[in-house]
RNA sequence: GGCCCCGUAGCUCAACGGAUAGAGCGAUCCCCUCCUAAGGGAUAGGUUGCAGGUUCAAGUCCUGCCGGGGUCACCA
C-alpha cells in the first residue's frame, strides 16, 4: 500500500531506529514503546512532526532524555524522508520532512481517492451501534434528531476506519406506552366512523393518529366498535405500532439514516430470552430477592420497603442494586433491556455502543454492569449521552409545547433546513455539550455558518476544476496525480498538504474515541486553510491555482483537487452531500 | 442528599497526557480591475471555577470544595 498515514509511517521509522539503538547497546532491551507518539506540533515553528520518544523512554532506560533524543536525531536525519531532526524543549524531537514527501502526498491522495483516510484499525471487529430507539408512539421530534445524526455518523466513521458495523434500533414496544397508543388510535378509529373521539387526559392527542384510525376502519370495518378493550387492545396495539414504526423509518430515511436491524422489546417476551439472561446472572449469584434501601438524602414520601428481584449491579460498579421485577412480579423495563444486550453479546459483537439521551444518564452504570457480567468482561459497552438541542427562531428561544401545538418534528426540521445542513450542525458540538440550533442561522450563507463554510470551500475547488476544464486541461484524478508536484513549493501550499496529511490520523482518533464531531471540526479547519491560501492568491498571483504555465497550473490544480477529495470523504462520513456550486 | 455531565477569551465553543491553551462571533484596523470578497489578514482579549495530588509533562488523570444542568426504587 502506498503511504497513507504519514504519521504512522514516521512512527514506524522512529520505533525501528529505537530498535536499532537497542541492538547497538544504546538503549536497554525490552523497552515498552507503546507510549511513543509521533504527532503534529501545535506550533508550526516546532517542525512538521514531533516525537516524545526520548522523554517517555528516559526513565525506563535510565538515560537523560536529551541524550536519547540526540542519538535518535542523528539516526533519523539519515533517513531520506527527513530533512532535519532537532532536539527541543525538555526532550522533544522535532522533525522536518523533505518537500518531496509532502508533494508526494498529493499524488497519493489522488490515486487513493475515497480510500484515502480509510483505516484498518477496526480490524473487521464487529461493533453494534444502537441509537434513536424512540418510542413507537409518534413521529420523531427534534429531540431525537441529534442522537440519530450522531449515531449514524459514528456508524459511518467506524465503518470507514475498518469496523464491521451494525446500526440497530431497539423498539420500546413492550411497555404501557404502546397500550396508550392503542387506546389513542382506537379513539381515532371511532372518529373515522363519525363518532366523537374521547381523547382523555393521558392519551396521545396528535393528529398523526387520524390516518391510523382510518386504516383501522379500512381493515376492521365497524367490527371493533362495540367491543371491549380486552377484545381489541392487542390487535390495535400491534397495528398502530407497526404504522408508527413505518413513519419513524420514513423520518429516519428523510434524514439519511438507515438502520440495519430493528429489535423489538415485545418480541423478547414469551420467548424465554429474558429468563435466560437472568438465569445467566443467577448462575453468577447476581440475582437475589431483597429490599432496597431508600435513596440517600431525600426519601420519597410514598417510600415503603418492598421485596423485589434485584440485580447485583454493585458487583460491577453500580451504586445500588437494581430491580428487574416489579412487586407484582412483572418485569421492569430493565429486564428486557438486559436480555436485549445479552442478545447483542451472543450475536458476537466485539464492542457495543449505545446512544442515549442525557436524561438517561442514570441508566448507564447498571447497563454497563449488566453487559460486563453477561460478557464476562469481554465486550466493552460505550454509552454516549446526547445533550439537549436548544431551538432558536427569530432570535429567541423556541419553546416546544404539545399543548400549544408548537411541536417541532424531525420532518419540520428537514423540510425547513434540509438533511445536509441539519446533519452537519448536529455534529458541531461534542455529544455531551448542549447545542443551539438556530433555524435562521443554519441557513445563512456566511462564514459564521460552518456548513456553508465547508461547502463553499468545496465549491471553490470545483470552480477551479471547471475553469481548468474550460481551458482544455485534463483534470481527471489519474492525470493530475502525474503532475509535476515539486512545483508545490510555497510554504502555504506545503502547510495545506500537511493538513491533508492529518486526515488519516484524524479518522483514527475520532473512531477510537467514538467522536464523529471531530470530523466536522477538522473539515472546518481544512476549509479555513483552503480559503486562506485562496485569498493569498489575491495578493500573490503566484499562489493562484490557475496559472499561465500549464505545468505549474496542473500541480496546483492537483492540490486543489486533493483538498476536494478529503472534503468529500469527510462529508461522506458525516452523511452530508458535497455541493459543487453555491447558488 | 447520592450519582452522572459540564465549568477554557466579553459571547459560542475546540484542544489522542505534550512545548508559548486555539477557532468563530463581538471590538479596532486593513485587503475586491484578480480562479465566486458568500472570503482573507492584523491587533486587542486567559491564573483553563478554587485548592491539593500523580507525572519528565495536567485544560486533560486522581481527591476535596464552589457554581450550573440532568437524574434518583413497583416509568419507559
Amino acid at each position: 500500500m502506498p503511504r497513507m498515514n504519514l504519521f504512522t509511517e514516521i512512527r514506524t521509522l522512529v520505533t525501528a531506529e529505537l530498535g536499532a539503538m537497542t541492538e547497538a547497546g544504546d538503549l536497554p532491551a525490552g523497552l515498552d514503546l507503546s507510549a511513543v507518539a509521533v504527532e503534529p506540533p501545535r506550533d508550526p515553528a516546532h517542525g512538521d512532526m514531533s516525537t516524545n520518544a526520548a522523554m517517555v523512554l528516559a526513565k525506563p532506560s535510565g538515560k537523560p532524555p536529551r541524550a536519547i533524543a540526540e542519538a535518535l536525531a542523528t539516526r533519523l536525519a539519515a533517513d531520506p524522508r527527513i530533512s532535519s531532526a532537532e532536539v527541543a524543549g525538555p526532550g522533544f524531537l522535532n522533525l522536518r520532512l523533505r518537500p518531496a514527501v509532502w508533494q508526494g502526498m498529493v499524488a497519493t491522495i489522488l490515486q487513493a481517492g475515497d480510500a484515502y483516510g480509510r483505516s484498518t484499525i477496526g480490524a473487521g471487529q464487529k461493533v453494534n451501534v444502537e441509537f434513536v430507539s424512540a418510542n413507537p408512539t409518534g413521529p420523531m421530534h427534534v429531540g431525537h434528531v441529534r442522537g440519530a445524526v450522531v449515531g449514524d455518523a459514528l456508524a459511518r466513521l467506524l465503518a470507514y476506519a475498518g469496523w464491521n458495523v451494525t446500526r440497530e434500533y431497539y423498539i420500546n414496544d413492550g411497555g404501557a406506552q404502546v397500550d396508550v397508543l392503542a387506546r389513542s388510535a382506537f379513539e381515532r378509529y371511532r372518529e373515522a366512523h363519525g363518532l366523537e373521539p374521547e381523547i382523555r387526559e393521558g392519551l396521545y392527542p396528535g393528529d398523526y393518529l387520524i390516518p391510523v384510525g382510518e386504516a383501522l376502519k379500512e381493515k376492521y370495518g365497524d367490527s371493533l366498535l362495540d367491543k371491549g378493550e380486552q377484545y381489541w387492545l392487542s390487535d390495535v396495539r400491534e397495528f398502530a405500532t407497526e404504522m408508527m414504526m413505518q413513519m419513524i423509518r420514513e423520518d429516519l430515511a428523510a434524514l439519511g439514516v438507515e438502520m440495519d436491524v430493528y429489535s423489538s422489546e415485545k418480541a423478547l417476551y414469551g420467548t424465554g430470552k429474558i429468563e435466560a439472561a437472568l438465569d445467566r446472572l443467577q448462575e453468577m449469584d447476581l440475582i437475589y430477592e431483597g429490599v432496597l434501601e431508600p435513596p440517600k438524602g431525600k426519601t420519597p414520601e410514598d417510600w415503603e420497603p418492598r421485596e423485589q428481584t434485584l440485580f447485583r449491579s454493585t458487583a460491577h460498579g453500580d451504586d445500588v442494586d437494581r430491580p428487574v421485577k416489579k412487586s407484582d412480579g412483572s418485569w421492569t423495563y430493565f429486564a428486557p433491556d438486559i436480555a436485549y444486550h445479552y442478545d447483542k453479546v451472543t450475536r458476537g459483537f466485539d464492542q457495543l455502543i449505545d446512544i442515549f439521551g442525557a436524561d438517561h444518564g442514570g441508566y448507564v452504570k447498571r447497563m454497563k454492569a449488566a453487559v460486563a457480567a453477561l460478557s464476562a468482561g469481554r465486550v466493552p459497552l460505550d454509552i454516549k449521552l446526547i445533550q439537549l438541542v436548544k431551538l432558536w427562531k427569530n432570535g429567541e428561544p423556541f419553546k416546544m409545547s404539545k399543548r400549544a401545538g408548537t411541536y417541532v418534528t424531525l420532518r419540520d426540521v428537514v423540510e425547513q433546513v434540509g438533511a445536509d445542513v441539519t446533519r452537519f450542525v448536529m455534529l458541531t458540538r461534542k455529544n455531551d455539550a448542549a447545542l443551539d440550533f438556530d433555524f435562521d442561522k443554519v441557513l445563512e450563507q456566511s462564514k459564521e455558518n460552518p456548513v456553508f463554510y465547508v461547502q463553499y470551500a468545496n465549491a471553490r475547488i470545483n470552480s477551479v476544476l471547471r475553469k481548468a476544464r474550460e481551458q482544455g486541461m485534463d483534470v481527471a484524478d489519474g492525470t493530475l496525480a502525474t503532475a509535476d508536484l515539486d512545483r508545490l513549493d510555497h510554504p502555504a501550499e506545503i502547510a495545506l498538504i500537511a493538513k491533508l496529511a492529518e486526515w488519516p490520523r484524524l479518522v483514527e482518533i475520532a473512531a477510537r474515541t467514538n467522536e464523529p464531531h471531530r470530523v466536522a471540526f477538522y473539515l472546518h479547519e481544512l476549509a479555513s486553510e483552503l480559503h486562506g491560501l485562496w485569498n493569498r492568491g489575491n495578493d500573490e498571483a503566484g499562489l493562484r491555482f490557475l496559472q499561465d504555465d500549464p505545468v505549474v497550473s496542473q500541480a496546483k490544480i492537483a492540490l486543489a483537487r486533493a483538498v476536494g477529495v478529503v472534503i468529500c470523504a469527510g462529508l461522506g462520513i458525516l452523511g452530508v452531500t458535497p455541493v459543487e456550486e453555491m447558488r
